[in-house]
RNA sequence: GCCGCAGUAGCUCAGUGGUAGAGCACACCCUUGGUAAGGGUGAGGCCGGGAGUUCGAUCCUCCCCUGCGGCACCA
């Protein structure tokens, strides 16, 4: 047998047989190092430890003690030990796959009877004793009839498929704990007892595709998440509960911004705050536009087939469009994006080279009938309001105009906080229109402006829209959550199908391109990640009630009143809560209604012409002169940028 | 759309085969209280909608709607 040379992270050489497996390598170290390794790390890959070598290495032992490898190989083998248990527990479940996910990983099976939340229950106790019997994990590698006929023997027909699936030249992996066996690319742990007993928890069950398809059958998939320690674990479920507390369904009630009802499933019903905040939030973004050059229109909501046929949405989105049922005898459609009637306003007139960029914005409201399924909140809604933008311009323009959009979006994400900020750009998908080279000129166009921006990017591969590649923008929030808001897509397709032109310098009709981009996105989305966002405690600027004065006392009613008009006159938010109730009541409701400031009044304020301020979330006051205070908050309230 | 769970007062939720209960919120009264719920009284419900089983359904069965957790989808 040939010898190999391993080399060690130290840089130390070792010498042995070809075939020697990590875990003889770690003994051959030292025992303990033989008893505590999980895993080992070859040439940069992560092996198991039973695996053999046959070629000169690079080789490290990985303990529970190197992080990474530990946590993937313990969610690993849990997801072996979940799907064990369950078929101890109920021998014709069928399994499937169970991979490692972010904070833990999953399971999917096929049962008749759906598995309920006292069964995650059962679960979790069979693999506590599972893990306790520390059976050793052995693999094997298997012949591919070998293991498909195994698969039959046991009516396992979704393994089969998994094996049928995997090229012919990859070895099949068997691992065993005990008696149970799963089909499997590993690595393993050495043992069912290095899984700690007590940093992990089973979930949830949900229902999932087999093979991620809706066309095939429904599967049940529990979920599990496991840490290193104890500790780990219960601060993960701490950040569940404290994410569960910024729902902004659950704040958006408390805040009395909207509400949502069966009888417009998906739409909102904005409340007098919760219109204040969408208002401000437009108020910001018209002052931003304008400074960059666009000029906002409006268009009809309701527009004939006859539009939509040449937009391609009649035929392509059909399912997704709200249809407007008349007395004429004429097909109408709600709209479900902007760009055919700013096409129809770019089309109204002559346009020359000199108009171009043509920068077109509108807040339009759109309405897309998604699947039911898919609602959530104000985050996934049937009618909501874009930010929406479309910009003609020509082919020299392109690379600058996405530049431009590309520095008003970051400038506008900083206004509100958001500096964490990752593109994802989608290049042509298969089924698309257009020549190659007009695909070349926009991905270049974006790929361009993205590195002259200095920015670092994800490249989707043939995850664009059919007529255009695209950039999406996602906003990292406080908790280390990712929002995807803003866009921004290069179309040559559009102009072409509505006969869009330009007359050149020279006197040539020519064709415009056209960018579509929205910055915040949906209105009701991005208001539904800003309450997330700040767990409903909004920037001042931004909170729909800034100010309420809090009579202590009711002979501080009327000096409250003066307050209030003395507030409004500098143009903040404020109102009086003179109502009978201790100042103890009034402080609680307000902060419950995440009211930034309480200037709370009793008699000394009265006399001294002075108010205490309380801030949102804060214990101590402050008592200052009331012409203080209002100089204080009419600067805090002034917009990012205006400031 | 698919799988599972749920729908009872404005909100959060308890409950039973014999047509309902709590807390908060609301109204009125007492209370004028110094920074996260003072006390009392009262009003408030087609128990999501429809059909069935039953002498009788909020409760059991079926269908539908809506919500929640996932999956799929997101032009």
């Amino acid at each position: 047998m040939s010898q190999i040379t391993l080399t060690l992270p130290d840089g130390s050489k070792r010498q042995y047989s070809s075939g020697i497996t990590p875990k003889a390598v770690a003994i051959d170290i030292s025992t303990s190092l033989g008893k505590k390794a999980i895993s080992s790390t070859v040439n940069g890959s992560h092996w198991d430890l039973q695996w053999p070598i046959d070629s000169d290495s690079n080789i490290a032992i990985n303990t529970v003690k190197d992080e990474q490898p530990a946590l993937e190989l313990v969610r690993h083998d849990l997801a072996h030990i979940m799907a064990r248990a369950v078929q101890e527990i109920w021998p014709d479940v069928k399994v499937t796959i169970g991979p490692v996910i972010e904070n833990g990983w999953y399971y999917d099976f096929d049962r008749r009877d759906p598995f309920t939340p006292e069964d995650l229950g059962i679960i979790e106790k069979k693999m506590k004793d599972i893990i306790n019997l520390c059976d050793p994990v052995r693999t094997e590698v298997w012949d591919r009839s070998a293991a498909i006929a195994y698969y039959e023997k046991n009516n396992e027909p979704y393994k089969i498929e998994l094996i049928e699936a995997i090229p012919g030249d990859e070895p099949l992996r068997m691992y065993w704990h005990g008696d149970w066996q799963d089909l499997c690319r590993g690595p393993h742990l050495q043992n069912t007892g290095q899984v700690p007993g007590d940093s992990w928890k089973l979930m949830s069950v949900a229902g999932a595709y087999w093979r991620g398809d809706s066309k095939r059958s429904m599967l049940q998939r529990i979920y599990g998440v496991a840490f290193k320690n104890k500790e780990d674990l219960r601060s993960h479920l701490n950040f569940l509960e404290e994410a569960a507390k910024r729902d902004h369904r659950k704040l958006g009630r408390a805040m009395n911004l909207f509400h949502l009802e069966e009888v417009a499933p998906g739409s909102v019903f904005w409340h007098p705050s919760g219109w204040c905040l969408f208002q401000n939030l437009i108020s910001y973004m018209r002052r931003r536009q304008e400074t960059a050059g666009y000029v906002e229109v409006n268009t009809p909501d309701i527009m004939d087939r006859a539009l939509w046929e040449t937009s391609g949405h009649w035929f392509n989105y059909m399912e997704n469009m709200f249809l407007a049922q008349t007395h004429d005898d004429r097909d109408y459609a709600l709209k479900p994006m902007n760009c055919p009637g700013h096409m129809m306003i770019y089309n109204e007139n002559i346009r020359s080279y000199r108009d171009l960029p043509m920068k077109i914005s509108e807040f339009g409201k759109v309405h897309r009938y998604e699947p039911s399924g898919a609602l959530h909140g104000l985050l996934r809604v049937r009618s909501f309001t874009q930010d929406d933008a479309h910009i003609y311009c020509t082919p020299e323009q392109l690379t600058d105009e996405c530049l431009k959009v590309n520095e008003l979006i970051l400038s506008i994400y900083k206004d509100f906080g958001f500096e964490d900020v990752h593109i994802k750009l989608s290049t042509r998908p298969e089924n698309r229109i257009g020549s190659d080279e007009s695909w070349d000129l926009s991905e270049a166009a974006l790929k361009t402006a993205l590195d002259r921006a200095g920015m670092s990017y994800t490249i989707f591969d043939g995850e664009g829209a059919f007529y255009g590649p695209k950039l999406e923008y996602v906003l990292r929030d406080a908790i280390k959550r990712d929002w995807q808001c803003g866009t921004l897509q290069v179309d040559y397709n559009l102009p072409e199908r509505f006969g869009s032109t330009f007359v050149s310098a020279s006197g040539e009709k020519l064709a415009p391109i056209m960018l579509h981009r929205a910055l915040f996105g949906s209105l009701e989305r991005f208001i539904g990640i800003l309450i997330e966002e700040h767990a409903g405690k909004l920037p001042f600027w931004l909170a729909p009630r800034q100010v309420v004065v809090a009579a202590i006392v009711s002979d501080a009613n009327e000096y409250c009143v003066e307050v209030v008009a003395a507030l409004k006159a500098a143009g903040i938010r404020a109102e009086a809560d003179l109502r009978n109730e201790k100042i103890n009541y009034k402080v609680r409701e307000h902060s419950v209604g995440k009211v930034p400031v309480i200037l709370a009044c009793g008699i000394r304020e009265v006399e001294e012409k002075t108010v205490s301020v309380r801030r949102l979330g804060e214990k101590q006051t402050k008592v200052s002169p009331i012409t203080d205070v209002v100089n204080a908050l009419s600067k805090e309230a002034m917009p990012p940028d205006l400031v």
